[in-house]
DNA sequence: CAAAATTGCTGATAAAAATCATGTTTGTTA
DNA sequence: TAACAAACATGATTTTTATCAGCAATTTTG
């Protein structure tokens, strides 16, 4: 473990993407336990906040980042199964379960991260009912788009599931501000290991999609130049 | 909505699953209402329980059987998701989304089920912190094998998400007593839509594994002869 | 800044898996 | 039980995707 960097401790009552994460009912000396108890850090592009096989030993919330969860497959290939954002929640799903993580999560750009311990968590969530609900919900809402992501995976052919992955990587982080360019920079290899496929077809089927003006590639920038016919080829039954 | 065929009430206290299940640590008052308000009924095979699309009404308990989950892909190929056997409960994800079933739950053989409708398991819920836990916890397996499944999807080849998925069958519904035979009977079909492929490729893959002495096909019986073998075919990097 | 390393790109080829076609077996029911 | 449908099986073919190889561009670092 190297020495992590702090940021200033920001209350979080005074967070503002409280009111979208799961700490969103919280209030009064509950919240100001669990605020006073965390620790601030900044991550670093491509460090590590957790590690598949290590003990959990708190959960990690977002403040402003993101941050990639993966898991590393028998041939050692990784595969990107989430994305974090500011007001993320991460490594409860193994605290819960009083498991090892079973995914290694990573900063895909510098990013401030709070760290609440387990013992306060856990105690959060035996008194306030509410966050037991809202961690419920989550766990909910994880499994289903897990379950769907999965079976995309096995019924449709790379191209759509790389369309379905830019819409997808613009739905979680948005556009740069007053432009059309996804706001995360992704390498090309985890683009495709977001997607599900080898490194090459995915730059392939990028640079398809560049030549049918659907998108318009700017080195590591990607911008969507007609999202129709992007929706069009993810070929989604809902949209 | 057909007509059910209900069984004999049995009362929660007595079932010998729910040492099993997410409801093993209720007793007293809570248990009695649950056990009051709940209604059992047979589902025949094939019968469904509920539908993709459909607004969730209660959680449903398995008492005996074996039940599919399954979510319909955009081209309407099933993909099977899920399975549950006695103890398991379903339809609770959507219930504490909010949302509508985003997959559809069918007998797999003749099914005893048991009812409980939403405001009473939601008020078991608020008042058996206990419940919340096992609740969070099963959530939290259910999402780490579905993580695990997609990436297994994405990387691994087809032969060995077939060996993986008969020793998941295995692991899940047994064998027949004193034999080596999967006590599930599902189609070639029901087999590729688990694995995630052609039922063409399932049926001459089965048929290779067949050859190679790993398992014997007998009609719709599957006996796994070289346990070994299989668990090398599936190559997975536990076990 | 130049050298080295990583990442991105493209073509050729191979492998994997899906699809199509056709026949057989099994199960259902009139 | 005959006739029909559904499920199973297998071969041939096509499509999709991965792998391999070589080179260009970009980034990192001494």
């Amino acid at each position: 473990m190297t020495q992590q960097k702090t940021f200033d401790h920001i209350h979080c009552d005074k967070c503002e993407k409280r009111g979208d994460s799961i700490f969103c009912c919280m209030q009064g000396d509950s919240l100001d336990e669990l605020s006073d108890s965390k620790t601030c850090s900044i991550y670093r592009k491509g460090q590590v906040l957790f590690n598949e096989g290590g003990h959990p030993f708190g959960v990690y919330c977002v403040n402003k980042g993101k941050i990639k969860v993966s898991i590393v497959g028998d041939e050692g290939k990784e595969q990107i199964v989430r994305l974090a954002k500011d007001g993320d929640v991460l490594g409860y799903r193994s605290m819960l379960a009083s498991e090892r993580y079973n995914a290694t999560a990573t900063a895909l750009e510098d990013s401030q991260v709070c760290f609440i311990p387990k013992d306060i968590f856990l105690s959060s969530l035996k008194k306030d009912s509410t966050l037991s609900v809202e961690v419920m919900k989550l766990l909910s809402t994880q499994l289903k788009a897990a379950e769907i992501k999965l079976t995309h995976l096995a019924q449709k052919p790379v191209r759509e599931r790389l369309a379905e992955t830019l819409l997808f990587l613009k739905e979680t982080y948005g556009f740069e501000p007053g432009t059309d360019i996804l706001s995360v920079q992704l390498s090309r290899e985890e683009i495709a290991n977001l997607v599900g496929t080898a490194t090459e077809t995915a730059i392939r089927l990028l640079s398809e999609l560049n030549k049918e003006n659907i998108i318009e590639l700017m080195g590591k920038k990607i911008k969507i130049t007609n999202i129709k016919a992007l929706i069009r080829t993810a070929n989604l039954s809902d949209y």
